[in-house]
DNA sequence: CTTGACTCCGTACCATGGTCCGGACCCCAT
DNA sequence: ATGGGGTCCGGACCATGGTACGGAGTCAAG
């Protein structure tokens, strides 16, 4: 497979690819043949798929680049302790994103629910979400 | 309540406040007393410190500062149905979000779990998430 | 053996959301 | 009336996470 291959895999653009590996977050694999000069082109593999799915997975979580690269590297060893509390730490963190996200929600639901009923004039827009402050 | 009150309000630097203000999201009060040259100091009163906490929850609730722009032009506005429509695309978009962060979390959760039991070894990172593509 | 698509690589550029800086001005207390 | 802190303002700078560009090399099909 080669870089295009990889990043469709993972549903990624080819410059993103070679952003992660500049970043350090996906290694980049020999040229296989020519050594010195010369060569050919890079291939990936299978695992390439997977720790890139990681990182967007990981993304997704809420990582930040940085702390997927520390995950990766904590990956390849066994500080068990350092990752339960990254996950943790992680874990706490998305229990605030979720909250704050869900309290949003229904402000907005509120603010939809009040903007469909009768009355003329501007929705209440600001005041739907004061009532979130609470 | 000059600039810094402001922003103690609501609990932004002055520079934040300043940045919203180049970007419109806030007016720039006119400075009283002086007419063409000289005048004195901006004052803010609590409708601005509403406008600003009101930014500032909406930007929780995952919009940018563009469509942030676009509910407070709304809000002096009538037009209900563009509002509904805003929200209710923003509560969709944060469905999808709070499901995904949800999925994360059970992963994370997954690998602080196994990483806490016994085995020796590197904890499974990118195992643990690769379960949560399903 | 040429052509067209893809790769490689460095560097530049982009959008978002701020944050900092420096000089000029202003306001209030002493 | 003077000093120190706050304000005003434009412009520069920052971090994050990419995206685009251009030139050289490589590969595979016709």
């Amino acid at each position: 497979m080669t870089i295009a291959g990889l990043a469709r895999e993972a549903g990624v653009g080819v410059e993103t690819v070679r952003y992660y590996q500049r970043r350090g977050l996906l290694e980049t694999p020999e040229r296989p043949s020519g050594i010195g000069r010369g060569g050919s082109v890079r291939r990936y593999g299978i695992e390439d798929v997977r720790r890139l799915r990681f990182i967007r997975a990981a993304q997704a979580a809420g990582f930040t680049l940085a702390q997927i690269e520390e995950l990766l590297a904590l990956d390849a060893t066994d500080d068990r302790k350092r990752a339960r509390e990254l996950a943790s730490e992680q874990i706490a963190a998305l229990d605030v994103k979720i909250e704050g996200l869900e309290k949003a929600r229904a402000s907005l639901r509120r603010l939809a629910h009040e903007c469909g009923s009768g009355a003329a004039g501007p929705c209440p827009i600001l005041t739907s979400f004061e009532q979130s402050h609470n």
